[in-house]
DNA sequence: CTGCAAAGTAAACTATGTCAACTTCACCAA
DNA sequence: TTGGTGAAGTTGACATAGTTTACTTTGCAG
């Protein structure tokens, strides 16, 4: 998969390459671990080579962050196109799922360092990912509004707490039946 | 309440100055605000007087972290003793409310970037917390298990969503409204 | 009064993001 | 074929921030 190493003075697909390396340093290390010399070094270029493709480092993790929705965002239609979700708990268990299965990736998309310098392309990504989620769970009247909104702030924090291990797992329980006995509450 | 300016060579209260000065730029401009050598200069001191009160810039955030924790945990403990906890409903908006009230703290509580370096007084400060709602929240069986965990996981996730943005109000509707009908929900 | 340890200072080292100036090279018009 | 041109890399340097080491000041115990 890796891109033929064309010794040759320019690399040919140094950005994708790039973004490769990020992710799986960003799932090893986490954010602070994506560092540009590093990146560049793995990919066996100079340190500013990056800049070619990137105005910045937190251009680069946007980018990731993007990724990150759009793969975050096919999930979640699989799972709705898949069932005629008839709760919400296909749905709930693959958020999280993905949460728990990309945890670099996912606390990146919903970093607050991102957040603060206005970057639209993430903001349109993240809408994206949300839009799906809305319409499968439909909802016009404020009190369906509220429901969906509950229901997706559960999820979401569900995931939160298990990332970060906040959640202590009684004894011969695993993670998959913690997450099923509470979306399973009403 | 600043310190008196003795002119000094000592400063006197380095610590509590520094960390008072932290909390500051933290709500102001977020963790990566907080700068070792802005609060010195902010103080007063040299770049390197602050680590004979911190081992780094990570132990620096994790005492502000604690802090958190601590003030964090105080909050649920008065709403807890005021009210006789019919519903989870007070202890829930106070839980938003603080993270409303505290972005800079309360994202920094919940960072992972502290995480990674295992630091045992942060993990201690927010399992005394968790404590804290776990106690009020009661529950032995695993149902009651379940279902407190769905509470708590709805109430962060409300928190962290709202304070990312990530969920519209539906314009004349402010905050409040919008968190007490998601707490409404069964 | 004396001396010692706590609390600061000064100066330097390192790492990383970033930029400016230069170089290569693929490609295309003449 | 040739020559030039722009995209993609390189080199070298700068600024900043965290951190360390060696030195200095000063309150205070004996």
């Amino acid at each position: 998969m890796s891109t033929s190493p064309s010794l040759s003075y320019h690399h040919g697909d140094l950005r994708r390459a790039l973004l490769e390396a990020a992710l799986v340093i960003l799932e090893r290390e986490g954010e602070a671990g994506v560092q540009l010399r590093d990146l560049a070094r793995a990919v066996h270029v100079s340190p500013a080579a990056p800049y070619r493709h990137f105005d910045s480092r937190a251009a680069l993790l946007e980018a990731l962050a993007v990724i990150g929705f759009q793969r975050f965002s096919r999930k979640l239609e699989d799972v709705a196109a898949s069932g005629p979700a008839e709760t919400g708990m296909p749905l709930g268990h693959a958020y999280v799922r993905f949460a728990l299965d990309n945890p670099g990736l996912f606390r990146l998309m919903f970093s607050s360092q991102l957040r603060k310098d206005n970057r639209p392309g993430l903001r349109m990504a993240a809408d994206a990912a949300f839009a799906t989620l809305r319409h499968v769970m439909g909802g016009n009247t404020q009190g369906q509004r509220n429901a969906a909104i509950s229901q997706w702030a559960r999820v979401h924090g569900l995931a939160v707490l298990l990332l970060d291990r906040h959640i202590a797992l009684p004894d011969g329980q695993d993670v998959e039946q913690l997450i099923a006995g509470v979306l399973a509450q009403p």
